[in-house]
DNA sequence: AAGTGTTCTATAGCATGTTATATAACGTTG
DNA sequence: CAACGTTATATAACATGCTATAGAACACTT
């Protein structure tokens, strides 16, 4: 039986364990969106979601919003234009700020997603963390072993049984 | 004042919120270990930990151990193979396993490490998660806050006063 | 108004994670 | 024992995160 040493690490390995459970979350949830047919991946809807809370915004505000880096931020939202669903735009007062606002898309995505995919990814991770109590690190092991005893796509099914479950 | 929209967003955007912050807390620890000279890669870290734990392994056992996919430990390992750390060499009986080991210098950090520098992890790390209580949002909240306010490595000097702080 | 420092974004390059697939060795089976 | 399926590792291509730095625009200061 191989065990698994960044569990069994405990404290000193607790970056790579909350990365680790991060990356798999975040690859249960984009299941969900591919599911409900929104085309996006998961990370790039936290940009949308800020823009979509601060109104149009700097890349720069859009990084610290998001809590990443201003690269990080850069390349992300290039991608978002050029999928269509932002336009970015040099501000007209100040030519090096670069203003971003949702395009049409980007609205209906963004509305769509509230209405529809948003609340049942919010209460399948709200059933995943449920049982989570206590110290952290059993609240992460409570959330690993969740996760792999009943995907979150299955706890969205469950909230939700009227959407049909592939397409 | 932009908000914190990953934060704000609470069970929705949990696995983005947990990666970043085991993102964070890596390159935290990652100050540790090059404070006290031991230079490999807070996330190559698991690997030789796993095989010190283990003793010699094969690369499909090492990825499980670490959680991560067979392609990342073939590439982790490799690297650390390059740095002299591990002796990757094929297996006598199977000729498609390799056996991964610990080298002599892999040897050397992987004991200076669990002498001098894992114990200061594990203790600021402690620190750092002892008051976070409650539901895991709140606990996530009290992580990054306190490291915001007292970064890891000052956490390890209170830990372990004797060592020096820069070389 | 020219020069200098600051601010904002873009680019380059690296680290590390993934999935899909190729390749080689093993094992089984007709 | 040849053929075929399985297993173990390697490679390719992509996704995202970072730091360091370049480049352009702004804002002072003299």
């Amino acid at each position: 039986m191989i065990p698994d040493v960044v569990r069994d690490l405990g404290h000193l390995t607790l970056g790579s364990r909350l990365k680790r459970l991060g990356e798999r979350l975040q690859a249960h949830t984009q299941q969900i969106l591919d599911a409900c047919g929104l085309e996006i991946q998961a990370a790039q809807f936290t940009y949308l979601a800020a823009i979509d809370r601060m109104g149009p915004s700097t890349i720069g505000e859009l990084a610290e919003a998001v809590g990443a880096s201003q690269p990080g931020a850069t390349r992300t939202l290039a991608q978002l234009a050029d999928a269509g669903l932002v336009d970015i735009r040099t501000a007209s007062e100040d030519q090096r700020r670069r203003t971003v606002v949702l395009a049409k898309r980007g609205r209906e995505l963004v509305e769509a997603g509230k209405r529809d995919v948003w609340p049942v990814i919010e209460a399948a991770v709200r059933d995943l963390c449920a049982p989570a109590k206590g110290p952290l690190l059993a609240q992460l092991t409570a959330l690993e072993d969740g996760l792999v005893a009943v995907p979150l796509r299955d706890r969205a099914a469950a909230v939700k049984p009227a959407r049909k479950a592939a397409r």
